[in-house]
DNA sequence: CAGTCGAATGTGACCGATAACATCGAGGCC
DNA sequence: GGCCTCGATGTTATCGGTCACATTCGACTG
């Protein structure tokens, strides 16, 4: 047994050992045609021997591309976020590709040029951006560099590509539920200013009411938070002409059963709640909470599938809008028929 | 002007324009001592005209070194986790460093040696393991490459720098906290079996109470769900003995409060519950929780000055074992003292 | 049977930076 | 004044791959 090399083995190494050509090695790794398959045998058979592995960096320097791609990512706390950021990894990882994040501190447009440039400098073969902050939608106008990017959850007019959830189809599923049950409307928790999917779960909620024809009861400010939720709950449980309620997300949801709940108020035999996203706990609240699921792991695939084809030759030719990921309904406990009397 | 450049420009464009050697851009981009100061501003002139970006991997290639640390990590959706990696980002961001992440799908020793390996091909300067799962703690014990790692929670005896949070400690500020109130002994609602955070916590539960010479009870087997706490409730809200549970994360927590709300009992009046992480909605649960905060960004913090001090040079020279995080308490208002019958 | 084609393989340049060594003056010392 | 040292800068090799082109050789064509 010869001693463990000093140094990891290289192309010529494994060149060397198996009687070809730097280049012929070179052709198997990337299954070039044209090799003879004893030879190509030969060449694998010397890389599992010398534990060869590709040297990245050489493999992007010389062929100008690397296999990272960049994500810039904003509050990677929020479920949203760090679900889509998983899917994202899982899809890049299945089609070879690694994965280097920046976390932003603050939504604006510096702040979103300076981490793009700050992968580009990682010389990323492109970037996906988290960021669904309508500043940040702007600030993706003016991106510097000339790096394929995509972006997640923004429509505001950008020319790169987009993906994006349904969240105008997703609010109008859960009112359409809603007012399926019988009830004559719905109120809405929503998101904080500034997001572009609280935007959206305005509009879709808006439209469902106005496509029934009920009245559109002014909508309650949010924030995302739990608290948010549990002081709005406080407010509706006096109102006893509030038969169900839309929150812009679950955990808005959890904190309006919670103050309900000390109400006295039975949900969904007084009210009705349904919530957006289905985090993990959602089933086990109580009530289990009704909905609205969004595919992350869908969304980080067409990320990927949207970046390969940025990457796959029609740069600036197709800034392709991609069809939305619709969301589905999860039915649970919390919402039912509004009370008899009313 | 001239036409924007159809390639982003290299070095000797820069040392083109500012009439000096390609090496002397070196010498200015890397601080070496010995350029004249006149000859800086002329570079870093040219620099900024030319809008210069150094390319990492042509970088790396020659320097033998990247300016990317690679994060393995296990259910980023989890808070501790997420705001481990998070913290870790941010740190690796002040110091110049790239984050490339990759997920576990599973935890077993083939899964962690293949997220290095993974890692190690996109040539990372170090890695990072987010682990907490003893069989992963195994795992790292055959790290086939030869990439500078430090481990995050896990003291499983590797001979890898380790950097973790003290979860004895954590779980003792927690029972002591009870017992000061006046408590006889308190319950323990604890984590999924297999992963170190829970056994430890587990422990210091434990040395608090014998060493304050109080009664151990069972210890009631829960998985970090809040459907886990949420059961457990139900069971503990029957038994009239029990004043105090401490419960092995928040999410938990606050399952055992819905449930123990559910059954009428009171809190802190009737049972005091206190949980472990102070996830962001803690403090907006009814009632607020009392809990014990880990500081995930010091963890973040520490790591990557772990690994710096790895890449300086002493690399199999002091496994150095570094001091654990210490956790603090923070009383919400889950806990009180005890009813005054008991 | 010479000429052509294409599959299989080899040779050398090149990607864009850093490392090692060379060079060239200016100043200090005996 | 010659020699040595050291600061400032330039020249060339090098990292480990891929790319473009050259070469070889057998098969097919007219």
């Amino acid at each position: 047994m010869s001693q463990q090399p000093a140094r990891a083995a290289v192309i010529r190494d494994v060149a060397r050992l198996a009687g070809v050509s730097h280049q012929t090695v070179s052709r198997v790794l990337n299954n070039h045609p044209s090799v003879r398959e004893e030879t190509r045998e030969r060449v694998l058979r010397a890389v599992t021997q010398l534990n060869f592995r590709p040297n990245a960096m050489a493999r992007g320097l010389a062929g100008r591309r690397s296999r990272v791609i960049g994500v810039v990512s904003f509050d990677t706390l929020l479920y949203g976020p760090a679900a889509t950021l998983l899917g994202l990894e899982r899809a890049a990882r299945r089609a070879g590709y690694g994965v280097s994040i920046v976390a932003l501190e603050q939504l604006d447009r510096a702040g979103v040029a300076e981490a793009v440039d700050r992968l580009a400098e990682q010389s990323v073969a492109g970037v996906v951006i988290i960021a669904p902050l309508m500043t940040a939608a702007a600030a993706v106008h003016s991106l510097p560099t000339g790096v394929p990017a995509v972006v997640v959850e923004s429509d505001a007019g950008g020319d790169l590509p987009t993906v994006s959830v349904d969240q105008v189809a997703g609010a109008r599923l859960a009112v359409e539920h809603l007012l399926a049950l019988g009830h004559r409307t719905v109120w809405h928790l929503s998101g904080p200013q500034g997001w572009l999917e609280a935007r959206d779960r305005v509009d879709g909620w808006r439209q469902a009411l106005e496509a029934a024809g009920r009245p559109v009861p002014p909508v309650l400010p949010g924030d995302w938070s739990p608290r948010s939720g549990y002081e709005a709950g406080l407010r509706l449980a006096g109102q006893t002409e509030v038969t169900a309620v839309f929150c812009a997300n679950d955990q808005q949801a959890l904190g309006m059963l919670r103050a309900l709940h000390e109400r006295a108020v039975r949900v969904p035999e007084d009210i009705s709640v349904v919530g957006f996203d289905d985090i993990p706990e959602a089933a086990f609240l109580s009530p289990p909470l009704t909905t609205v699921r969004q595919d992350f792991d869908e969304v980080g695939r067409r990320c990927l599938a949207a970046l390969l084809d940025l990457f796959g030759g029609n740069g600036a030719a197709a800034p392709v809008r991609h069809p939305r990921v619709p969301p589905s309904l999860v039915v649970r406990a919390s919402s039912g028929p509004p009370p008899p009397g009313r």
